[in-house]
DNA sequence: CGTCGGTCCTGTCGGC
DNA sequence: TGCCGACAGGACCGAC
């Protein structure tokens, strides 16, 4: 799934053109990747116009008029598409096609705004979802996730008392979420990368130079890979520029058995916590 | 507290 | 050609 610099980038794209829509429409094709009942889920959008757009990891949070937040999560392989007869834009995991910005055989929910245009759900996998909930359950959801690169709420201070905490190892903890809010597999991956610390190192072996370095390599990865647009995996750049072009920029992630980049040795692939992990083991210790 | 495997799904790829 | 297992950007759950 796109992880924190792919969704942010969604966010960025789809606050251009969604915010002040009116929802006309929705059509929900797979009743199972929503969340609520389904006429609650209905009754609470419809009608209703987008106010704001907002993230919380890998969580993104449309603001309604009518103090109702719609979460929609990507997990996989979700993709929010935006189809107008101006401006089409897609977001999410490639399809490996030519973009296709209309409707496909995985669009599982399609909104309809007063102008007409589109906004897709579409999810290969089916793993993701759409959530609608109130103000104070928005809140409790906010506050279940960790501290966040590139946000106010990550310090280096905080970030230590968490590491020298934790006895799992150092990669499983900047995916747990509620630890560390954004951080997927391939960011994992290029952040303890550039750290030059090995993924399956235990947490709390580590030293306060180790962690400074996770710390600031945190922020550098998540930067460059939002400056970038995020890592999408088809060679294919469509005409409007709208493929992330981060994966030009990754080191381990994908290159398991290839050459380092900084040393030249062969970079080590295994399976840790049940993802394929690689690293260097001459630049990461 | 921590690890491990299974689970939700669909699709692709490589080996035999 | 077909079949089968492994694997894929996520996260949750239960057993131990
Ligand atoms: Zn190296």
């Amino acid at each position: 799934m796109p992880e924190l610099p792919e969704v942010e980038t969604i966010r960025q794209d789809l606050k251009k053109y969604l915010i002040s829509k009116k929802i006309k429409n929705i059509e929900i094709v797979l009743e199972r990747l929503v969340k609520n009942k389904k006429n609650e889920f209905l009754k609470s959008l419809k009608n209703k116009t987008v106010k704001d757009i907002r993230r919380v990891g890998k969580l993104i949070i449309l603001e309604m008029d009518n103090a109702k937040y719609l979460l929609v999560h990507l997990k996989m392989t979700g993709q929010l598409v935006y189809s107008s007869k101006k401006t089409n834009l897609a977001g999410g995991h490639s399809t490996g096609d030519n973009p296709e910005f209309e409707r496909n055989k995985y669009s599982y929910i399609i909104f309809t705004f007063d102008d007409d245009s589109k906004l897709y759900f579409n999810d290969m996998r089916t793993f993701g979802y759409m959530k609608v909930v109130n103000g104070g359950e928005l809140v409790e959801t906010i506050e279940s996730y960790g501290i966040e690169p590139l946000q106010k709420n990550f310090r280096i201070e905080k970030l230590k008392e968490i590491i020298k905490s934790r006895k799992i190892n150092i990669k499983n903890l900047l995916l747990n979420q509620k630890l560390v809010a954004g951080i997927g597999n391939i960011y994992a991956d290029e952040i303890l990368f550039r750290a030059g610390v090995r993924p399956d190192r235990i947490a709390n072996t580590l030293s306060d130079e180790e962690i400074k370095k996770i710390f600031n390599s945190s922020n550098t990865i998540i930067k460059k890979a939002i400056k970038a647009r995020g890592t999408t995996f088809n060679n294919y750049v469509d005409a409007r520029g709208k493929k992330g072009s981060f994966v030009k920029l990754l080191q381990v992630y994908g290159r398991g058995g290839e050459q380092c980049n900084k040393c030249k040795n062969k970079l080590t692939k295994i399976k840790l916590n049940g993802r394929g992990t690689v690293y260097c083991s001459q630049c990461q210790k």
